[in-house]
DNA sequence: AAAACTAATCGTATATTTGCGATATACAAA
DNA sequence: TTTGTATATCGCAAATATACGATTAGTTTT
């Protein structure tokens, strides 16, 4: 048997799926390459970027958080973002070897 | 000025969370990594592998193909699904450079 | 032409997402 | 202790997503 009904997703697939979504949005694409490429930022310089409201960008880091990607600490008043880097380390394997094992079996076919 | 307020999202970003929200589902993962594998596959194969009814599937084939993701052909009775090849490599190229970028700027500190 | 088969679509129910203004919370500054 | 600042949370509305059984559409086989 090559292949047979699965009962549940794999653990793998959901993670990877959870990176996915949270990854789902332009808003949190932006904040993400935001955090990326700044190393560190505030809530309200996220804010000044997007062009949505503050109760919104607040609603993305939310789901950014919970997905594990992102975290935050308080610098009274003000909170300060960055990447999670062991999670963002994981995600981007996970998203690397899921390209790279495609490239391997796939073939040059259409269909 | 470093940085402005955008009036909206770059179209780089909405690309990437258009691919990013096609796989943010378990059941999308298993598929796109199926066809990867397997390089075609008909719609029966699929629907015998997933843990969800028909219909289901055939809505997440939906989706996949909208993201532009996947392909289908008839080979009547049957459809046979595969990785469609130009936005996939798109797909590949936004995420491996959206972490290859990270990788560049992040420093190893946490917030 | 009828029966069988595959896959999409319809209709429906429920849950989640997205967005915002308003409000609450937590802390710092005065 | 009051005031101000930054950010989270609440409450709401509208849109979208998820899942399924039933039905339809398109082809093939008989």
């Amino acid at each position: 048997m090559a292949h047979s009904k699965l009962t549940d997703y794999k653990e793998e697939e959901i993670q990877m799926a959870r990176f996915a979504k949270a990854m789902g949005h332009p808003a949190r694409i932006a904040i993400l390459k935001l955090l990326a490429s700044m190393d560190t930022c505030f809530c309200g310089e996220i804010v000044e970027e997007l062009p949505i409201a503050q109760a919104t960008v607040s609603q993305h880091l939310k789901e950014l958080k919970d997905a594990g990607l992102i975290q935050g600490s308080i610098e009274a008043p003000k909170i300060r973002y960055c990447i999670e880097p062991k999670n963002w380390e994981i995600a981007r394997k996970l998203f690397a070897d899921f390209w790279y094992q495609s490239s391997l079996s796939m073939q040059n076919t259409t269909c």
